[in-house]
DNA sequence: GTCTAGCCTCTAACATGCCAGTTGTGAAGG
DNA sequence: CCTTCACAACTGGCATGTTAGAGGCTAGAC
C-alpha cells in the first residue's frame, strides 16, 4: 500500500488533500474527515489513509491515534527555522552557481526575471508565485541538485501556507523581483560571495515579511 | 493506517527494516519480501507496507508497482549532494553557534570531545559513531533547531549506509576527533567563520574519505 | 539455435471488516 | 448545581480477501 506511483489513487488523494491544506481549505487545526473524503473521491479508506500518513511524515497533519487527524498549526518559530534552513541551503546554492553556472542557465535567469516583471507589471499573482518557484529550481537544475531541490520543496510546503493565508502585500512582489534580480546580477558578473550575500538579503526581507504580517494575525500561529 | 504513533507495529517494522538496510543486511538492489517479513515479525501486511512506503518516501527504498519493492542503490552523485547540503547547513550551525552557545552548552561540547577521544583510545567503533551523531546534535539542540535536526538525520541514513559499507579506516576516527575539536575551539572563542571553516573542513575532509573509498570498491554504487 | 508469443506466477494496490483506545455525553450521586 | 463515573459513538490500527498488472518462463515456430 501506500504509493508514490504516478497515477495511484493515494497519490490523487495526497494531492488534492495538500492542496486543501496548502490553499487554507482546512484550516491550521482542523480535523480531516476521512470517511467524508472517502465517499467524495470514491475511494476506500486504504488510500485516503495512505495519503494522510505521508502529509503526517511532512508534518503538514498531526494523526493522534484512536481520535483524529489534523491539519498541523503554523508555529512562528517553525518558520523562522525554515528560512534560516533555507537561507544557510540556497546562500551556498547561489554561491556555486556563480562559480558554475552555464550559458544557457544564465540566459534562463535572465528571462526569468523579464517575466517575472511581466507578471508585476500585469499583476498576475498566481503567475508570479509560479515564477518565484521556478527562480529558486533555475539555480538548483544546472547544478544537478535534485536532492536540494526535494528539501527546499518541503520546506516550501510550509512557507506557502503562510504565505498563502496571509496573503503578501502587492508591493512584496516588486520587491522580490528586485531581490531577485540582485541575485542573477551577482551570478553574471561570477561574483560568488555577492551572490550568496543576494541571497540571504532576500530570505531575510522574505522573513521580515512574515514577522510583520504574524503580528497583524497573531491568531493564525500556535505559541 | 499508517501511523508514527511511538509503540504500533508500523513503526517497529519501520525500525526493523530501515536497521536492515543501513546495516546492509540487505543489501542494494535486494529485494524485500514482505510475506517473509510479515510472518518474521508476526504482523500483517499492512504496516509493513506502510513502513515501506515510508522508507520509499526517503527514498532508501524503490517501489516498483505490481512487481516488488528494492532497497535503493547508492549513487556516488547522491553522496556528494548530500555532503553538498550538510556543509551548507551545518556550517551555518556551527556558525550560529559560536555565536549563541551558552555556558551548559559548551562545556557539554567539551564533554563529548573528551568522550569522543577516549572512544578512539579504546577503539571503540560503535560508541564513537553514536558520540559523532550526538556531537553534531549538541550544535542544534541549544539552538532549538528541530527541523534542522530532522533533516540532517535524513541525509545522514544515506551517508551511513556508505561509512558502515566502506567502513572507514581506522585512522579516521582520530583525525574525526581533531577536527570536531576545531569546530569547538572556535565557538568556544565566538568565531563564527572559524566554527563555519571548521565544520567546512570536517565534512570536506570525510567527503575526502567517501570518494577514495569508493575508488576502491566501486561495485558497490549505481552509475 | 534463436526469436516470439502466450501463459503463469508473483507483487503491489485496493476494498472491507474487525478491534481497541479515546472522547464526549449524560445520568446518577453528592 | 456541581462532580464523577460509565457508556456509547467515533477514530485510527490492523488483518485479510480481491484485483490488476508486470515479468519471467516455456513452448512453439521459423
Amino acid at each position: 500500500m501506500l504509493e508514490t506511483a504516478r497515477g495511484s489513487k493515494a497519490e490523487a488523494v495526497y494531492g488534492e488533500l495538500k492542496e486543501a491544506i496548502l490553499s487554507g481549505a482546512i484550516e491550521p487545526g482542523g480535523s480531516i474527515d476521512k470517511a467524508a473524503l472517502c465517499q467524495r473521491l470514491g475511494v476506500s479508506r486504504f488510500p485516503v489513509s495512505s495519503a494522510i500518513s505521508r502529509l503526517a511524515f511532512e508534518q503538514l497533519v498531526v494523526i493522534e491515534p484512536q481520535h483524529g487527524s489534523f491539519v498541523s498549526r503554523i508555529s512562528m518559530a517553525g518558520v523562522r527555522e525554515r528560512i534560516f534552513i533555507r537561507r544557510a541551503l540556497e546562500g551556498e546554492i547561489a554561491a556555486s552557481a556563480a562559480q558554475r553556472m552555464d550559458a544557457a542557465g544564465r540566459e534562463a535567469l535572465n528571462a526569468s526575471i523579464a517575466d517575472q516583471q511581466r507578471a508585476v507589471d500585469r499583476g498576475d499573482r498566481s503567475r508570479f508565485y509560479a515564477l518565484d518557484v521556478g527562480f529558486h529550481r533555475l539555480l538548483t537544475a544546472p547544478l544537478q541538485l535534485v536532492h536540494s531541490d526535494e528539501i527546499l520543496d518541503g520546506l516550501r510546503s510550509h512557507l506557502e501556507r503562510v504565505r498563502r493565508m496571509l496573503m503578501a502585500p502587492k508591493g512584496r512582489m516588486q520587491m522580490t523581483v528586485r531581490e531577485h534580480e540582485g541575485v542573477v546580477l551577482a551570478i553574471m558578473r561570477g561574483d560568488a560571495p555577492g551572490a550568496r550575500a543576494a541571497m540571504e538579503h532576500h530570505l531575510a526581507q522574505m522573513m521580515e515579511t512574515f514577522e510583520v504580517l504574524a503580528r497583524e494575525k497573531p491568531d493564525l500561529f500556535s505559541p
